[in-house]
DNA sequence: AATAATTTCATACAAACGTAGGAAGTCATA
DNA sequence: TATGACTTCCTACGTTTGTATGAAATTATT
């Protein structure tokens, strides 16, 4: 059969990876054992041996997984349209919605960050892809007068760090201060939040915050 | 020998609790090895059974020795003195300097975030006595009318996040955007940059950010 | 229908894991 | 110095780990 054919169908392979994308990213690395993986998949303790090789390699493949969709996802979220700070928005709400849509994303990679196994270079192409994208944003409406001055590198990690952080810390930010983000109001809301104080911290002081 | 004594001297408890900081925060709950830990602690396989009882309450007691002097460390930065606006700076600014003296802190934190993992008690109470903090200044500040309207409780998080993130992805902000952590210079600007943001983000309009 | 290629399955193995238990050692109190 | 409490050390145990292997089953090709 056909690699890149069997990589669409619902397989053994594929169910691994599915099984592999829920476990790694709510156990992490060393607590996700191949034996549950596989008895997730409903595959034979042997099926990633004989489909990636080691375990290893079987988490390059989920993470390859994980982070392939996410580029083309943010690219046409920004668009090319508009101005730099709408612009800007239009990436902090793509980036809530891909993580609302892939929890496991900011799961894994804050595992990384957090201990010391080494980023996998898919993961910090798409950090860095973004962070690039950001910066350009940036640089441009701080040229159009629309955004404060201020060094554009420094203040890319400000707005990244938000829906990142606050995807993650969704258990504790539910129980500390009540808000439900099972709640499609209160999520949105807890989105526009994070916008408002975005635009407000990039604007110039002419500029209004919405 | 008294218990409360052992805490403080350089005995082999300690010795082991400095050895499980470094590991759990570098490899994880489960990366981290009884053995591995005695090792660096210079002790023998049995310390850990014998001082602590199992692996998980050795655990919690790393936890503790990690989180318990944060409070104090932020009570005092945050201060009584001053606006809102200058309260939130001085948050800001102890923050990052707790997470520079502790890096194990976030790490240990999000461990727990990204993974499925309880967060341990230790860890929620400080996380939300900090959230409260924040919270009260915000409120304070809208009240005196230095810090804009919107839901106080959507804007802890933006500020909360910052230093978490950007204190975990320093490997990869230092790659992507050439910024030196070890550099004290370069820290401060980093440092400065995040409270102009924050400053930014909250104030009301008339207000100037810095 | 027969052969070849692919995939599944059961089983095995060495290594590493957390924990237990008793012997050996150390230290303070008398 | 002798006694008792505390700490360290060594060894061992039952599990669980990732991976390998070869037979069975399935699927594709001729």
């Amino acid at each position: 059969m056909n690699e890149a054919i069997q990589e669409v169908t619902d397989g053994t392979a594929t169910r691994l990876i599915s099984a592999g994308i829920q476990l790694f990213a709510e156990r992490g690395y060393d607590g996700t054992t191949v034996r549950a993986v596989t008895r997730r998949a409903g595959a034979n303790l042997g099926a990633i041996t004989y489909h990636f090789g080691t375990k290893d390699e079987f988490y390059e493949a989920v993470v390859t997984e994980v982070v392939d969709p996410s580029r083309e996802f943010l690219a046409s979220a920004v668009g090319t349209e508009g101005s730099p700070l709408d612009r800007i928005e239009r990436f902090v709400r793509g980036v809530f919605e891909y993580l609302r849509l892939r929890p496991e994303f900011p799961r894994l990679v804050m595992q990384h960050f957090a201990g010391a196994r080494p980023l996998p270079d898919a993961f910090r192409r798409v950090i860095q892809a973004n962070a690039r994208t950001l910066l350009g944003l940036i640089e441009q409406g701080q040229r159009d007068g629309s955004i404060r001055s201020g060094d554009p590198r420094l203040m890319t990690p400000s707005i990244i760090s938000q829906p990142m952080y606050i995807t993650l810390a969704r258990q504790i930010i539910q129980e500390g201060l009540g808000i439900d983000y099972g709640d499609p109001d209160a999520w949105a809301g807890l989105v526009d939040a994070v916008v408002d104080f975005v635009r407000a911290g990039l604007a110039s002081q002419q500029e209004g915050t919405s």
